[in-house]
DNA sequence: CCCTTTTTTTACGCCGTCTTAACGGCGGCG
DNA sequence: CGCCGCCGTTAAGACGGCGTAAAAAAAGGG
């Protein structure tokens, strides 16, 4: 799973690039439609795994936007609205919204209700979560390896690490982000633990651990989680 | 499937009836508690499909409750509470909150956003009853287990830990998890049960009990269940 | 009330995992 | 050239989880 893409369907350019800018600091990957008519297509084109609607939209009506959508896909839909009035919020829902924002609204809300979303589609599509590396296959949520026949028997804190490398596949996660992830924020500063096992888990998931071709050295940075492509 | 169950953990009483009477009104099950505490021992013994919780408690924080459910069950949780902070809404759902509603609140909406949370557990059920394991026949629903002619005697608690790992055949499960179901979330912390009873099990089920092909350990996790492949 | 089955409790030894420490290579910089 | 920071590599010891057995307590059934 690389980096999850947000399809943004707002027409106003200012907090478009506002969100984009938002969601991109978190490493997620963005998809902006200015119209409704142009959201329902790029959400069909681009197969986002999410998005993020406004319902006060020009030429197509919200609420039409996720009808289209939700005739086709399961995708996770947050709605942002200035219209704070309960019927169109109970109308959103029940046209197969997730989630209703009111504006104003804290971008700190916001990425977490789009985790909440993420965290759904997650759990919805089991099996998405399987990556190859080289010849490695590995489920995250099934807690599973293996190199064609033979599995790879990997330990809890292996689990976590490779789960949080993998949920920024492609991307660079810095020492401390994997180390209060894993060991605590106590232990933030602990780099060793990193290069230990780092080290194991090349000897496990690497045809040449000496040189990585997989699981990258960021140096002075932190480390990186690179998959096959297709 | 009968009409849902919700639990409600809200202590001032005047709510509480309020949200009672909306959600029955609704045709849904309620199950009320009026405190954290209480609340996560509900959540375990009631087995609701989801929950609405306030995060304003006087004994258990709400975010803890949150933390404490989430540790063995996925049921949808839907947060109330007074707090406006975005602080205390992030805190919310990345515990694992699905939704976060601020007083006041419509009930139109409340009952749009309960019906958000049910379609997503709609989405994530799934069981087949009966299952092979090595030459042992497995039959939940009339719990009954036989080796060929013979039949294998399985006690209660023996059949509810199977129920439980056969209901998420092929991922791991918990000690917690295992734990809170069986034995409430009172003994969530007695791991020696379940090493006992795994190795009843095994003795009962597996071929050789000392290599285990279908009831596996996850050490430092839990354990799971592989049936055989067709 | 007694016997059987089931559950809970206790104890112990083994083995995997984590932690910790030490060493060597590599590159930058003064 | 020598120092220093960062990383990889290895190994050994500490620690905790796990399996195992068996006895004590509780529950169930006649």
């Amino acid at each position: 799973m690389p980096a999850p893409a947000i399809l943004i369907v707002e027409d106003e350019p200012e907090i478009r690039r506002f969100l984009r800018a938002s969601l991109a600091a978190e490493g997620y990957r963005v998809v902006e439609a200015a119209g409704g008519e142009r959201g329902v297509i790029d959400a069909a084109s681009h197969k986002p795994d999410m998005a993020i609607i406004d319902l006060g939209l020009p030429d197509l009506d919200g609420v039409e936007v996720i009808r289209r959508i939700r005739a086709w896909s399961p995708m996770p839909i947050v709605v942002l609205s200035a219209r704070v009035q309960e019927r169109a919020k109970i109308d959103a829902l029940d046209a197969g919204a997730d989630d209703y924002i009111t504006k104003p609204f804290g971008v700190g809300e916001l990425l977490a209700r789009v985790r909440v979303a993420l965290r759904h589609l997650a759990r919805s599509a089991q099996g998405c979560a399987v990556l190859t590396l080289g010849g490695v296959r590995l489920d995250l949520t099934k807690r599973h390896a293996s190199r064609g026949q033979d599995q790879i028997h990997l330990t809890p804190i292996e689990f976590k690490l490779l789960g949080c490398l993998a949920r920024h596949l492609g991307l660079v996660v810095t020492h401390q982000h994997l180390l209060t992830e894993v060991w605590g924020p106590t232990h933030s500063s602990d780099t060793h633990y990193l290069r230990v096992y780092m080290r194991q888990l090349r000897e496990k998931l690497e045809a040449d651990p000496v040189r990585p071709k997989h699981l990258l050295t960021e140096i002075g940075v932190g480390y990186r989680l690179l998959a096959d492509e297709d």
